[in-house]
Parts: structure tokens; C-alpha cells; sequence
DNA sequence: GAATACCTGAGC
DNA sequence: GCTCAGGTATTC
């Protein structure tokens, strides 16, 4: 489900309760969503302590006290949650507890496409979650962004949504920006001004921002690590709005596919 | 690039 | 029944 400011909110919910805290169980119901193994997995974290959680992109990076890492990634339809009993809700398939607390961090997630893994060392979290990951699109410097877009020939938002260029924006965020800085979504960057991707930075700096301040979006299912749904999907302007009017202009939202995925934008503002 | 695969469900 | 769904990896 979650892009930047989704998982974002949830780091922010976390890190209050989680750093500080040791692994004192792991117990794992679904084996693909713990790499490299469910033995791996619960022999690298357990017993150690939560130093920090930072995040890249999509990636949840809870650092170890012993030196290791150990990453959350939220796929498609992930929720991490802080409670004392397990969700009523089903498809909870990790479950880890803590030792001295009573909360313990349930993993759902419906689609199966998320998971946790285990990094031993730095290097191992370079080559394996962050390989090939660009530079995270939050507060990523103006001549920074343009430069990873400019002469490119691929379509705009088939390069917003390739976390090789940059790291976090998806589906939602790549549509609103687009929106925002009336950039058709299959223009290309090689055809743009550099005023022109300028423009697309601050605008995309703006709405992962003001995602953020509104807990993220809850299109169908998000929630922080504390339950809560986010609520900017209300102040969407284009995402999942097809025919409906643009904000700006009035004109009817239009669908396409594009790099396999809806994409939505407005004809006039975007042409 | 597109197509496909991974999964389960919501909505029509 | 069918299409669509916030992500990503793989294969032409």
C-alpha cells in the first residue's frame, strides 16, 4: 500500500515505542516474507536491541545494536502494529515480541508482497534491500533531482515510479505530483525545460510533504503502527478520481495505463 | 518499454 | 463471473 508517506508515518509511530527495545521472540507463520530465512531472521534479531529506525524509499532500516540490520518492506498491502493482543484481523503473519515490554509488533499483510530481512553488516544492506535504490525522493536536493531526470527519454512517470532514479515515490504521489506540476504523465524529461523539472521537484516536495502532515493516504487500508489511517487521500486531485472534475480546471479526469499501472491526469492542465 | 508473476480481496 | 488494487522482480 504504502509509498513514502505512508511508511514514513508508520516509522514515526514506531520508533518512540520500539527503540531502546530487544527481541526476545520471533515467530514467524508465513515463510517467504522472512529473508533470507525464517532461521536467519530470528537468530539475527533476537536478543538484540533496537538502536534506531530510519528509512529509505519504501524500506523500514531498523538498526541493531550488534551492528546488523533488519528491514520491513510493506509491499502492496503491509501493516506493522504496535498492540498488546494480536488484530482480530486475519493475514497477521509475523509476530515479534520484546523482552520487559508488553506490546508486542504484529506484520499483516493480505497480499503477501512485503516482508522482513535480516542483514548481518552494512554491506550486506547495501546489496541486498538498498541495491540499486536512488537517492530517497524526500528533501532530495533540487539539482540532485534533476539531474537523475534530465535527457532521460523514458516516460516521466515511468521514471518517478523507478526506484533506481529516485526512492519512495509510487502510484498515488507520482499521479498528484504530476497534477500538480501540469506535466502530462507521458511527457518525456529529455523534451522538458529545466524549469520544468524544477517545478516538478517543489511540487513533488510538496505533496510527499503535506501527505505527510495528514498521516498519509488511506485509500483502502493503511494504517500507522498505532491503527490510525492517514488522510490526505481527501485532498487527492487526480489519483482514482476518473471522470470526476479536476480541481483546477473542471475538466474530467482521465485514466490510462502506463508502465502497467491506472494513471491519472487531467487533459487540460497536463495536455 | 510491455507482459507476467507473485497473492487475496473488494466491487461490480 | 470479471476487473482492479498503494509494489517489485523477471523476462522478453
Amino acid at each position: 500500500m504504502p509509498e513514502l508517506p505512508e511508511v514514513e508515518s508508520v516509522r514515526r509511530t514506531l520508533a518512540p515505542r520500539l527503540v531502546g527495545w530487544v527481541v526476545s521472540q520471533v515467530r514467524i507463520g508465513l515463510a517467504k516474507l522472512a529473508r533470507p530465512s525464517p532461521q536467519a531472521l530470528t537468530q539475527g534479531i533476537r536478543g538484540q536491541k533496537v538502536q534506531n529506525i530510519g528509512r529509505h524509499g519504501k524500506l523500514l532500516i531498523l538498526e541493531l545494536a550488534q551492528g546488523g540490520f533488519w528491514t520491513i518492506h510493506l509491499g502492496m498491502t503491509g501493516q506493522l502494529i504496535m498492540a498488546n493482543e494480536r488484530p482480530r484481523a486475519g493475514h497477521v503473519h509475523i509476530t515479534v515480541s520484546f523482552a520487559d515490554h508488553g506490546p508486542r509488533l504484529y506484520y499483516r499483510d493480505l497480499r503477501q508482497f512485503g516482508g522482513m530481512t535480516y542483514c548481518p553488516d552494512q554491506e550486506a544492506l547495501d546489496s541486498g534491500p538498498l541495491a540499486n535504490m536512488g537517492p530517497d525522493a524526500l528533501g532530495l536536493e533540487r539539482n540532485l533531482f534533476i539531474s537523475r531526470l534530465a535527457g532521460r527519454r523514458a516516460p516521466l512517470k515511468s521514471l518517478l515510479l523507478d526506484q533506481r532514479v529516485l526512492a519512495g515515490v509510487g502510484n498515488i504521489y507520482a499521479d498528484e505530483a504530476l497534477h500538480r506540476a501540469g506535466l502530462h504523465p507521458t511527457s518525456r524529461p529529455a523534451e522538458l525545460s529545466a524549469k520544468q523539472l524544477a517545478d516538478l521537484h517543489r511540487h513533488l516536495q510538496e505533496t510527499l510533504t503535506e501527505a505527510l502532515a495528514r498521516g498519509g493516504s488511506s485509500v483502502r487500508n493503511f494504517v500507522d503502527a498505532e491503527g490510525r489511517p492517514g488522510t490526505f487521500q481527501h485532498a487527492h486531485r487526480v489519483y482514482r478520481r476518473t471522470g470526476l472534475p479536476c480541481p483546477a480546471c473542471g475538466s474530467p479526469v482521465q485514466r490510462i495505463v502506463l508502465a502497467g499501472r491506472s494513471t491519472h491526469f487531467c487533459p487540460h492542465c497536463q495536455g
